[in-house]
DNA sequence: GATTTCATTTGACTTATATCAAAAAGAAAA
DNA sequence: TTTTCTTTTTGATATAAGTCAAATGAAATC
């Protein structure tokens, strides 16, 4: 799968995939385990094999604000902090037991200087991330609190109905009651 | 300026500078001039030289929405639409006469295939630009509009007062009539 | 300087969503 | 099964921000 995910951005050759997969680590990882803490400066870059994973972080009066949902097929991390080593924003964990792929910064820096095409797909990998940004920031900004859930279902079809309703009320911008309230009338539209 | 902005983030040497400079093009353009309209597809990416550009769509009720704000010393693009050549989502213009920096995706892809470190300059900027619209996300999803003129503030201090009301209530989320009696208040803190 | 045009402010009223509190439903543990 | 704990739903009320409309102010044009 991680395999698939790399040669669809990039045509390495299977000598140099060979390469870039033998410096990641396969993870198991259980349900609610948490890989980075806010503050903390990331040190490992993975790749949902199997799972789903969310980052969050604490407002002030303690709430959890889910930021992004990581779903299978898809790489998980508080990319910022990893890429240029700053604090984490986020908490970064696991919702089910999950298998990951996990590439340290060093060995990233190592491909990222042997390969052009690593810096290629590093480009790739970004600019998706962005893009896939954008389409939040446009759901949120000026829409309504149904009209966000209709996003979300777009834009995470699995995860919307696999976690718990909290975590997608915040990752919406709105709260649990709200989000229950608009399930019930989605229903007897 | 552009020349700092490149040799800041990776380490050209004189002549790899050069070169890639030569790519660019200078353009003078006025107020109010398109760029990139939406569906388009981006052909050029911009470094802002000198005034101020954004990007904009238009809702369904033709009221326009902020996007983004780009500030002198900064590159300007549909980043999306520039790298991935899919239709822009946004319309890309300039509020003041300006002066602009352009490259065609073209000349950008003879750079990137040519030299290792422009897709490592590629990468680092596209993920300062996914930094930057991450805090903006932060900023609008859980504060209160009051909230969201300080974030406008510390992230675009020099913005802040050089553009229309409407373009920064909207690019934060919130009507004309609520950013203009947050400004009143302001004043009476 | 007067006039038209565009941008901002102010006021009155409405509404979507938050908040608080409790009940119901579901899941896990005993 | 019964008990306990967690998550979701429901109800009543409050409030931040939206909408609509008019007034004021500033800039551009005659």
């Amino acid at each position: 799968m991680l395999t698939d995910f790399l040669i669809d951005l990039v045509p390495f050759t299977h000598d140099e995939l060979n390469d870039i997969l033998s410096h990641f680590e396969k993870e198991q990882v259980q349900k609610n385990q948490i890989l980075i803490k806010e503050s903390q400066i990331s040190t490992k870059l993975y790749f949902v094999e199997k799972g789903i994973g969310r980052s969050y972080y604490l407002k002030q009066d303690g709430k959890e604000i889910t930021q992004w949902f990581f779903d299978a097929g898809n790489f998980m991390s508080s990319a910022d902090s990893f890429f240029q080593q700053t604090p984490s924003l986020y908490y970064l964990e696991v919702l089910e037991d999950s298998i990951l792929y996990s590439i340290t910064k060093g060995k990233m820096d190592v491909l990222l200087n042997k390969y052009h095409k690593m810096e290629k797909l590093a480009r790739l990998i970004s600019i998706q991330m962005l893009t896939k940004i954008v389409h939040k920031v446009n759901a949120i900004q000026f829409q309504t609190a149904r009209e966000r859930y209709d996003y979300m279902l777009t834009e995470f079809p699995n995860i919307s109905h696999q976690v718990p309703l909290g975590h997608i009320a915040s990752y919406l911008g709105m709260t649990q009651e709200t989000l229950s309230r608009i399930r019930k009338n989605e229903l007897l539209k």
